[in-house]
DNA sequence: GTCTATAGTTAGATAGAC
DNA sequence: GTCTATCTAACTATAGAC
């Protein structure tokens, strides 16, 4: 066999074929630990574990536990962003897509616990998802105040409901489900409660 | 000198004077540290410095880091439970309660971050404190929904929402403007987003 | 009631062989 | 790209003197 037919045949498969696996194994195995334990109480090393590597081995792919945890978002933001592009989409297409995406998280249970003690973690300036989400909610807010706006010129909001407050409460709403939800997730259905909140704030039938 | 007067003295301001007021203080610093990491990034270490005394000293007091987080969480439900008795109070008061609750607790950022935190934290059964707050969480929720449902047979209630999903969308609402709020405390108000909504649920004049 | 000293873990990160 | 071995630092908690 020609030696460098080898390498040549791995590359076949695509460039970084198995580094692009390994990084993908390592991003689930980090979702999980860090949603049970939160970024501060998860370690490297049980995440190694679970990805049956070691722990050097983990630093190889990513440089610092900080550098893997921004992994672990970005890669969760690719899939928000393709089930509610909620920048892109006309108002009430918007809202809807936003229904679709709670109810796509109750499927995924570490997913939103990740992020529930990530958000509230990141609350300190110290945290190093601190930026991100400072600029996430940031985005968040602006896209689904522009829903709102759409809405509230085509007559759709409901009586003394600013797009703003709208805005801000529905991603509250969001939040804050999560956690009644975590705590008893056979106590309510987030996506249930988000729609009948957005019935009462607008004459859309959700 | 009498070598008995000394500690009598020191009794006549009332038993264990000096231990309740080192109590204080160290739950004070336990908060504040608490409220900046979290339970699992706040060290015992940073606490006692805060103090000024040495970890052993603490550990006097609070046998454990678990023991200490149950004691910050037992002061700040007093103080919370003087400000708004919502089991206790007619349905309209208890919901005026919750709005006085939360101009107040914007008064008070570190015990807001101590509690978003500790509520996603406390999400995993892992988590010492998660018993608090399961408790926690349906003694609230029973309360609000009673609340509302006294409000329902007033005719107070908005049509089409039920006591139950009311209840949660508030605490949902009350929870989630925190994270907003601690990310950025210029980007809303609290307490007035909280009464926006009320208002649309109900028939009240808040 | 507070201290010094320290046990016993666990953490994130690095060096260098293969 | 993965390993063994190791470093340094931080953690919770305990023992025992004062």
């Amino acid at each position: 066999m020609d030696p460098v037919s080898a390498p040549r045949a791995r590359r076949a498969r695509g460039p970084y074929a198995k580094t692009a696996a390994t990084r993908a194994a390592i991003l689930d195995a980090a979702l999980e630990v860090f949603a049970e334990a939160g970024y501060r109480g998860g370690s490297l090393r049980h995440i190694a574990e679970r990805v049956g590597m070691s722990e050097p081995a983990l630093m190889h792919h990513f440089h610092s536990k900080a550098g893997l945890l921004q992994g672990v978002l970005d890669h969760r933001d690719q899939r928000s962003y393709a089930i509610a592009p909620i920048d892109r989409l006309p108002g009430e297409q918007s809202i809807r897509g936003l229904i679709a995406l709670v109810r796509h998280n109750a499927s995924t249970p570490g997913v939103v616990e990740l992020y529930a003690i990530l958000a509230a973690e990141a609350t300190s300036d110290s945290h190093p998802a601190h930026g991100y989400f400072v600029s996430r909610y940031e985005f968040v807010r602006a896209s689904i105040v522009d829903s709102f706006r759409q809405l509230e010129e085509e007559g759709q909001l409901a009586a003394g409901v600013t797009p703003q407050s709208a805005a801000d409460a529905t991603i509250a709403i969001m939040d804050g489900l999560q956690v009644q939800w975590l705590l008893d997730r056979g106590a309510l259905d987030m996506a249930d409660e988000l729609a009948a909140f957005l019935r009462i704030i607008t004459r859309l039938e959700l």
